[in-house]
DNA sequence: GTCTATAACGGGATAGAC
DNA sequence: GTCTATCCCGTTATAGAC
């Protein structure tokens, strides 16, 4: 077959791959299902790529990469601290909402591969904050914000953004939540986060 | 053999299937590495537990159980709201330094179980918010604090909590910290958590 | 009632021959 | 690109020991 065609197959692998990965969990995925319903040979997994581990590493890398980009352009730009913090909640949340799996597939990756996962180079782009943490010092030395550790407050913006997403499933069963509402729940969190980070910044 | 004895099989095999789900994943350990690390026969997994399946349910109650009943205690207490958060804030953290990986496990019993995962009684020890949320009403409608939705606040609370521990690896590489520094990371995130709640409820 | 030994089934992951 | 052999896994079953 021709490369186009070969590529197409490779695609659809991958496409298959990422859908049930992200659903179902990488280890409860069998790769007779993948290739089952991607429409291939079982065989043709291990051709176009090693292993399940390799495919699952190629999706990652890709996955990360799509996202991270636009967010780490705002981390590193030079926009004011509020407009920067404001932008980056913002556009998180709205990436996120569109593939609200992401971020327990991302922490079930971090948590199997451990120190591996340095590895992976698409994570440099997902928690990169030399410049972020630059700029609070500076507007902390400047007496523009309260004086707070930096890597702190990163830490607790991510955590703010990303957290509730892994427990989706809980917020909408407690809050008698059906996916609709428990979608505009985690809409509504970005002014709620955008709120208390800057109020815990400001004097 | 008597009781005693039968118990402490048991136990030695929930304590060897605890160590190994919290450290390599759920998915990852195989049956036959447990009975051999607990060394016991395969066939007795089977007979105290019917399934792997049981045992993990056993023991993911077990694990919750342990921790959240002081936790619901703070919550539900009548201690007033600074005070309270203090207190939920400073013993959650020290329930997690003490055992980092329980944040990983629950988030991947949650992704695992997806709507499945209310079945688990455990689950409603740890996510319980009635009495708070109420009085964090009650604060607000009486011009104490400012007026903010309460079940948001709460998620805020427990991701500055949790979610750090579950990109824990991560933290350590980004700031190059060995396991000590990661863990003085993790504890002064009590003080910073407190504060940031605090100022964003505070007038 | 507690425990061991052993084997077998269906399915999964991978390597190598073709 | 495909087929096959091999090995590991969770589960079930059987037969028997203390």
């Amino acid at each position: 077959m021709d490369a186009s065609a070969a590529n197409s197959t490779r695609d659809k692998l991958i496409e298959t791959a990422k859908e049930l990965f992200l659903t179902k969990g990488v280890d409860r995925v069998g790769v007779r299902e993948i290739a089952t319903k991607a429409g291939i040979n079982l065989s043709l997994m291990n051709y176009y790529f090693r292993s399940k581990e390799m495919l699952f590493e190629a999706i990652f890398e890709m996955l990360i990469n799509e996202k991270a980009l636009v967010l780490k352009q705002i981390l590193d730009s030079d926009k004011p601290l509020e407009e920067k913090i404001r932008s980056y909640v913002y556009t998180y949340i709205d990436i996120l909402i569109e593939d609200p799996l992401l971020v327990s597939f991302v922490l079930s990756a971090i948590h199997r591969n451990n120190e591996k996962i340095v590895n992976l180079k698409a994570i440099y782009n997902l928690y990169n904050t030399d410049s972020f943490v630059a700029q609070l010092k500076r507007e902390a030395d400047l007496g523009r914000i309260k004086p707070i550790e930096p890597e702190q407050f990163y830490v607790s913006m991510i955590s703010l953004i990303l957290f509730p997403f892994s427990i989706k499933p809980l917020i909408a069963d407690r809050n008698r939540l059906d996916e609709r509402a428990a979608k505009l729940f985690l809409v509504e969190r970005k002014k709620t986060i955008y709120e208390m980070l800057i109020a815990s910044i400001r004097f």
